[in-house]
DNA sequence: AATTACGACAACCGCCTCTCA
DNA sequence: TTGAGAGGCGGTTGTCGTAAT
């Protein structure tokens, strides 16, 4: 009777995770993206954890270039401006804003945008297409968006084709990560095969406009990371070949990584306070 | 200093949609 | 065409930190 549950509740571990898994979940779909699906990955990885709790680990918080918090005024705008239209279709939202997630831009609006919009809107409720928000969602909505709503696809782009600093330091930035991350492979091996691992980077940031969020659609035997996202930072030969072998390489993994994280920190770092400068710069151009 | 209230956000739940055999 | 499996998504809950009393 019933759906069957994706894991079994029992056997999984529950709760905050530690910087442990984090680091063996990270590491695992940095290093064999696209080679499975989300039910089998703890599995492989040897986590202790359901397969839709990995996913929504990925993708809420370990994905690179992930903003948490400090959401601007231009931000504020988008999501106010978007229910209005949409509704509580979070992911599409978010989608709007790069480096946000839908759990994010969710909690959000429940913690602060919520009372602002309760506020300043009429308690008629939107004329939304049809497509009205949630059913158990009583927020009244308004019958028009709120003014002072910045394009930030339009703002965006105008940045990303630009030849100006901004793109030049997030040039800057991007080759110093991999100077050194190129530093530290020729000392290293794949910690699955034993192969000298090869500097494969995605390209530049500045080069290669960043996906549009938690939007995509894909493949059912792929990790559904974003396209930058994709792209591990390190690759063995015949990675489709790949065969895993449970805990032991997870921890392998785990202890390749722990220097990698670092580096990861740093691109983060850097990409926030690059995307930052962005958004205050594409604001001033309009 | 201790307790309570509240805010922020990570994580979970369960339904819906999509894909593929 | 259909059913099972997997992913996507919105709503809700749990936990922790901090401000207020």
């Amino acid at each position: 009777m019933g759906r069957s549950p994706c894991c079994d509740k029992a056997s999984v571990k529950r709760g905050p995770w530690s910087r442990e898994e984090d680091a063996v979940l990270r590491s695992f779909i940095q290093r064999f993206a696209n080679a499975g699906n989300w039910i089998t990955l703890p599995q492989k990885a040897g986590l202790r954890r359901c397969g839709k709790s990995c996913r929504l680990r990925w993708l809420n918080y370990l994905r690179p270039a992930l903003r948490h918090g400090g959401f601007t005024e231009e931000e504020d705008s988008i999501i106010l401006s978007l229910y209005g239209e949409i509704g509580s279709k979070w992911s599409v939202i978010a989608a709007k804003l790069r480096g946000r997630t839908d759990n994010d831009v969710k909690n959000y609006w429940n913690t602060k945008l919520k009372k602002r919009y309760m506020l300043t809107t009429a308690p008629s409720p939107p004329a939304t297409g049809g497509d009205s928000p949630s059913g158990g969602d009583q927020t009244p909505l308004p019958a028009t968006p709120p003014p002072a709503v910045v394009n930030l696809d339009t703002a965006l782009s105008t940045v990303d084709e630009d030849d100006g600093d901004l793109t030049h330091e997030s040039e800057r930035l991007y080759a110093e990560l991999m100077g050194l991350i190129d530093q530290k492979s020729t000392t290293s091996s794949c910690p699955s095969t034993g192969e000298s691992m090869s500097s494969s980077p995605p390209p530049p940031p500045g080069t290669s406009p960043a996906a549009t969020g938690s939007a995509g659609s894909a493949s059912s035997t792929t990790w559904p990371v974003d396209v930058d996202d994709t792209t591990p930072l390190y690759e063995c030969s015949g990675r489709s070949s790949v065969e895993l072998h449970g805990a032991s390489d997870a921890h392998a993994f785990a202890a390749a990584a722990s220097w990698l994280d670092s580096f990861q920190d740093l691109l983060a770092s850097s990409y926030d306070e690059l995307i930052a400068l962005q958004l205050a710069r594409a604001a001033v151009m309009l």
